[in-house]
DNA sequence: TTGATATCATTTGCATACGAATGAGTTTAC
DNA sequence: GTAAACTCATTCGTATGCAAATGATATCAA
């Protein structure tokens, strides 16, 4: 964009230059982000090969559907932490399975309440058996102890 | 599927029959999935707010070429855990803004080989310290004694 | 009451993310 | 030396995830 550089193999340079931090010191592999994206992925991993037919956004759905009952699209997607567009398509595809219905709010004709289907609350109840065991596979690598400072600690930054 | 049940209001029930962990006791907000996926989202949502033109992965893939180096498509995505169809697209796009330059390999001519134009490199340069700010920020909810603790049990765990 | 504002949902467009299938090229085994 | 096995990359299909624009309905204020 700016300014046309000599070449780039002027690396040695920048070691003499910086004040801060020193930009070669930047360790793509120690950075939260990245390492929150891998552990994320891994949890993902771990979650498909346990619950092969759902994903973990659907499953989030189903269980709280089963803890609140009836809501509306963007209330439960207030509560599973989805943007009104991500939500819809979960739920379209849940609907589409059969494992949620849908109908109109009475009163307030915008909302579309959602609710479990007996199918749908069947599934979740079988399932979340194995969520737990989701949860103690990811944290695996974690002792007793290391695990409730991990999860005080994610929690704040979450 | 099985068992029809007689309605949707016996979750009283429950609390009597169990006797592993009760499943009325399955709370979506406290497993690790849900919340590592909430402190991914935020992550993000930082980033985006500090770096507009650039994803984080896009980044990761820059500043690991920065690195490394010359090197080919699936070793970048190797290296910056992306699988082979995910960092196509990653490189196809930052190939079209002039970013990466691509050639293929001399001798094993599979082999698609990814570089940073020196527009690139200028690029990678100057966002290093937005990405160190994108990284305190994540992180400024915890102490420096929390950092430190928490990234040594992240790293476990992804 | 009506006009401005706000809310709920939908749609579009773009960017990861990954499984699975495919094709092209390379290496191994025999 | 050739067939089998492997590797690199591409493509397709599906599923989040989010910004922005839009439409329909509700609510608020004048």
């Amino acid at each position: 964009m700016g300014r046309a550089e000599v070449s780039g193999e002027d690396n040695l340079l920048k070691l003499v230059e910086a004040d801060g931090p020193d930009d070669s010191d930047y360790r793509l592999q120690e950075q939260v982000g990245f390492i929150l994206r891998k552990a994320h992925q891994r949890h993902v991993s771990i979650f498909a090969a346990r619950i092969a037919d759902l994903t973990p956004p659907q499953f989030a759905a189903l269980a709280k559907l089963r803890d609140v009952g009836e809501t509306s699209q963007n209330q439960l997607g207030a509560l599973i932490a989805m943007d009104a567009a991500t939500v819809k398509g979960v739920i379209d595809r849940l609907k589409a399975r059969g494992l949620v219905e849908l109908s109109r709010h009475e009163v307030d004709k915008r909302r579309l309440l959602v609710n479990l289907t007996a199918e749908g609350r069947d599934a979740v109840e079988r399932l979340i058996p194995l969520a737990r065991e989701i949860t103690q596979e990811t944290l695996a690598p974690l002792s007793a102890k290391e695990i409730a400072t991990f999860m005080k600690l994610l929690a704040k930054l979450a």
